[in-house]
DNA sequence: TGTACATCAGTGAACGCGCGTTCACTGATGTAC
DNA sequence: TGTACATCAGTGAACGCGCGTTCACTGATGTAC
């Protein structure tokens, strides 16, 4: 996560674990309250310093909110292209959406962190877009793969259209499928990968926030068919 | 909403006025600063009264909050009850899907209150459930003529389970369909149902919280994509 | 129609809370020669 | 190896803020006879 040179003195050693130390109540505290839950004062305390000195390791408490943010990002980001896709299609597909809901379903208060409800007046880093694509990356290759049917028909129009007019976001796609942006199997890849995007962000946030409680449903089912209707959709193999 | 004898004497006309009056800004301080952004004292100061007279309406600020969200689902149900479907099929479930998404844009701060993250500390009301299902009732019979694809089976089995051993959602689901618990359809209903549920939110909550900006699609087009991928997948005409 | 009482809206002062943040400082740890 | 200086971690006191909520009260509006 953060690049760490191994030539690392003492003194910053220290101030690293600190600063980890911090951010890792912080996380407690986020999911025992909230993101007002944070108090840089009851992390001091608990740390067992004065609440000055945590002025030392952030700047001020948005600071810190940022920091976990981009954290969690990577974390989400970390876990999702570590899954095996080798098998491609349909095999894959499910295996990249069961990583995101595992990571998000045992880490609530952070996937809500970042996917959730923006906290107003707090204004997320402009990389929350590339952390995004981070993401949602490893879904392209699969995608690319596919074979539309006419539903998707209008969705595919305004993604070709896009990829032609963004030339980061067409850099993107070629990084994680190979293709440049004029392959219409690109397009495929781009609208796969977007579509695929509220899906899990509905089924995992409506879990995370609990509404499916007392459905009698185990939640990784509604996840899979929603997956696999959208891989009809694809026609992946 | 509030269920309004026509007997109502002037005390009680200004009463309601009144509390109407604090509501309406509770809603413009959550629009402007999220749930932490609505205070009873700068409420107070923008009425033009003191403080403590609020108590008069609300008993604390967790009263107004909560009823702020039962004004919210009640206010997006009978949107979405308005809507006519007597189109049936895809044609009806586009007007619903519309409706619901129009109602979520043009009122963030509300749809993200009632579905976006939860409020550490604040209980929803078990009213919740209820107020969902308002929600979501219109979507039952559209898909109850639905034949729905291999894919969806796993969903079915365990939707037909909860059917079975839920008396209050098979007399939701019979109140809106027709239906008895038995009958298969009710099973496809109530399964569409909820399919559809986490894709509206998916889709409407990332628009609203802003993650599609500069995406340059609509997203509209996103939405009736991904309600017409579902509706071929229940064959619906 | 008038009077006596009850109900209700609203006030002003006050309490206690925890918060983020600034400031001037002390003492320990590292660095240059 | 020792000394002089710079850097850094951490402290304690203090500030100001806005908040939710309680309390004892005043004055206006409705109700019963």
């Amino acid at each position: 996560m953060t690049s760490t040179p191994q030539t690392r003195s003492p003194r910053e050693r220290y101030r690293d674990r600190t600063r980890a130390e911090i951010k890792e109540i912080a996380v407690r505290q986020l999911a025992a309250g909230g993101v007002e839950g944070v108090a840089l004062l009851r992390i001091a305390r608990e740390i067992g310093m004065s609440g000055p000195a945590l002025y030392r390791y952030f700047a001020s408490r948005d600071d810190l909110l940022a920091e976990l943010v981009v954290d969690a990002y990577a974390a989400v980001a970390a876990e999702i292209q570590a899954v095996d896709t080798s098998a491609g299609g349909r095999t894959a597909l499910h295996a990249l959406a069961t990583a995101f809901r595992g990571w998000a379903v045992a880490q609530p208060h952070l996937y809500l962190l970042i996917q959730g409800t923006p906290v107003p007046g707090f204004h997320a880093p402009d990389e929350t877009v590339t952390h995004a694509r981070a993401v949602l990356g490893p879904f392209l290759p699969l995608f690319a793969e596919g074979q539309p049917r006419r539903s998707l028909g209008p969705l595919l129009d305004e993604f070709s259209r896009w990829l032609r007019d963004d030339a980061m976001v067409a850099a993107w796609v070629e990084q994680w499928t190979g293709l440049p942006p004029e392959e219409p199997a690109a397009a495929v890849a781009l609208t796969g990968a977007i579509a695929v995007w509220p899906q899990l962000h509905g089924t995992v946030s409506l879990e995370s926030a609990g509404q499916f409680t007392g459905m009698g449903h185990r939640p990784t089912t509604l996840l899979a068919v929603q997956v696999d209707i959208l891989a009809d959709s694809f026609q992946l193999a």
